[in-house]
DNA sequence: ATACAACTTAAAGTTAACTTTAAGTCAAGA
DNA sequence: TCTTGACTTAAAGTTAACTTTAAGTTGTAT
């Protein structure tokens, strides 16, 4: 069973277009063609474009994926090399939602803020407010 | 105490050059000159600097953080715009959150699938497993 | 008063990751 | 066989968010 480039770009939810120019790219070396030049993207692949998907959406470039994809086709013989791009890439998602959890509290301080300055009639009033009437957890957002 | 636009680029960890940058586009209308042009940041700027810098770290665009600077500027009389752009941004950070946990386990379903391909020798005895020796968290990620 | 590091602007340059265009080819159905 | 939608490539275009450059000005320290 083979899929087109079409196919494949709406099961990815990308446009086909991003998916000719990750093969231009070198990002496919693995995927067939038939004898008029069509891509004839198999089952197999999509063990392949998966973890692709997941390097790109986690952050990494177009370049550095290159290289993981180009480790495959050297073949079985180093799983080292994967395998420290795989633990490097999870340190580096693990980083990302620290840092998306740290934003996620300020927005929540900044939630409270208004919320405050409506029950209070204005952003000045707030300001006001004694440090032991501002939650705990926004100290570290105050800025005087 | 006021800050020249370097030692603000050194606090927020960005070129001095995205700073003026930055205010070319329209986002910090509220940073005052000396008469000499200079631009002179003072503490309590600091507020909306961080959030300006949330809201770039949360991935919204230097032209939507404009949108919400302008509420500011337009003054306190409603804190509803404000708001649901908090709002909306946080449920927006969740997702993104959501979608790095997804990605977070398809590496962590490498990782088990290299140590596995490490143990047996080949990545192809990994694929001769049957289903009930991979662990049942990981079933989502297999393409057959 | 002079030096000099850091500031100023406008304009041009950079980068990554697509996206579009143009001109043509393939392959499945009527 | 013909039509037609989806495929092909190479090359040019787009976009956002900076970054650099060039030429000049400011302000602090000696």
């Amino acid at each position: 069973m083979y899929y087109t480039v079409g196919e494949i770009a709406k099961k990815m939810e990308v446009n086909a277009s991003t998916i000719r120019y990750y093969d231009k790219e070198g990002l496919l070396p693995f995927v067939k063609r038939s004898n008029g030049g069509i891509r004839m993207f198999k089952d197999q692949d999509m063990g392949m474009l998966n973890i692709i998907g997941c390097l790109k959406q986690t952050g990494m470039s177009i370049k550095d994926i290159k290289t993981f994809v180009n480790y495959y086709e050297s073949g079985d013989d180093d799983f080292n090399k994967r395998m420290n791009i795989i633990e490097n890439q999870e340190k580096l998602v693990q980083l990302q939602m620290e840092n998306l959890q740290k934003n996620l509290n300020m927005l929540e301080y900044k939630k409270w803020y208004y919320t405050k300055a409506k029950q209070l009639g204005s952003l000045d009033n707030v300001e006001k407010l004694p440090k032991t009437d501002i939650p705990k957890m926004f100290h570290k957002f105050l800025t005087k």
